[in-house]
DNA sequence: CGCTCTTGCTAACGAACGTTAGGTTGTTTA
DNA sequence: TAAACAACCTAACGTTCGTTAGCAAGAGCG
């Protein structure tokens, strides 16, 4: 249903989302991407401004997204425990229900031209400090013993934002277990974390972690 | 020294190594490499065989790196834990001593072509099988109680290898100290993680993680 | 001295690139 | 029914791409 409501320019994107992430922004060329719809190269542009336009509209949706996530779980009640936790769970929310557009997201920004480079990277510097500001509440209120915050939120969001790598939907882990899952390992520790309360089946997860 | 002892095509290798880091492998062209040498793109075919040569010895040798130094690893006296850390130490202390060339490794490798690209893929499916065999070893003997093995695995390189976004060779922090925050926040916890012996300065880290 | 090797040059190749111009078709709207 | 629009086409543009051919200057060595 969603599909055949696309409009022709969401198509575009679409497929343009599955080539960039798979191909790279820059090894994808239009006609890659026009053979992708069955149509040619130059009919693209009854629907877009430039290829650019395509990776604009990828990146910047998806720091949207990510954001307005953040700002969902920053109004969580509870101690910094609990914002953190709804934190990392938005955060990988968008990743699952989008992981090929996360994957463009955090590969790709780097072909953006100026301006849309500065304010792209101003957004992700910003997302980035609401993290760092919910883990130092949380050592300020003594609940969090984090020596060092800066490193300890790069490292969070490292995890996090590796999920696309090995991320995908048709297996048998549900985001909801792979939050819950990473979201413990992330707080308590790969070794001495609790196990999870339900049993996650061992066969879940593609024997490789490369992005093919 | 070692400037200067370096054969051309070293140099070659070198130059490419921060262009395709920085522009990736695509959106580099053989003229902004040999611009960046001070010579002419056609001047570059004196010493390589085109341009895939050159990220062909970068990715290998890299795999290289890095499973030498986990074989030692493995050599490791001690318990699961003890082993786990050894890998872990080795793998930041490639990736630290090479920043450029590890974020080429991870991010560039899907530009090789057949069959260079299967091959690198079993190397990189190899690596990630020795750490995962180090958990399941520590598993079994009850020295871990991790409930995902192979999320447990993915999740724990994922946080390694995404360390040269942010690791900058001119900052305060040493590949040590790095090592040692990052081991103990990987196993512990970032919540519940010990505090390390050393006391690490706070402003050590970049305000970004973005890969400029 | 003469030979070879290294290192670089200029010129140019065919292919692929992103994009534009201008036209055709079929559908919607006044 | 006529006008407007959406969607797509062919043809082609100027540019850049990786790469090759052929040549020249200098260094090291017999």
């Amino acid at each position: 249903m969603s599909t055949t409501t696309l409009s022709r320019k969401d198509q575009i994107e679409q497929s343009a989302t599955a080539l960039f992430k798979s191909r790279g922004y820059a090894a994808t060329s239009m006609r890659d991407l026009a053979t992708e719809l069955g149509l040619e190269a130059a009919s693209l542009y009854s629907h877009i401004k430039s290829k650019e336009e395509i990776l604009q509209r990828i990146c910047f949706r998806m720091a949207n997204e990510f954001f307005e996530g953040l700002e969902q779980a920053e109004k969580t009640l509870g101690n910094s425990k609990e914002k953190l936790e709804a934190a990392i769970k938005s955060h990988l929310t968008v990743l699952t229900k989008q992981p090929a557009a996360s994957a463009v997201f955090q590969n790709e920004w780097k072909h953006l031209s100026e301006p849309f480079l500065s304010d792209f990277l101003k957004l992700r510097n910003d997302y980035e400090n609401h993290f760092r500001q919910i883990i130092k509440a949380g050592n300020a209120s003594g609940e969090f013993t984090i020596s060092d915050e800066k490193m300890a939120t790069l490292m969070l969001l490292s995890s996090l934002n590796f999920v696309h790598t090995w991320y995908k939907p048709e297996g048998n882990l549900t985001p909801e277990q792979i939050s819950e899952t990473l979201c413990n390992m992330l707080l308590n520790g790969i070794v001495s974390g609790q196990k999870s309360q339900k049993t996650i089946p061992q066969e879940d997860l593609k024997q490789s972690i490369h992005q093919n």
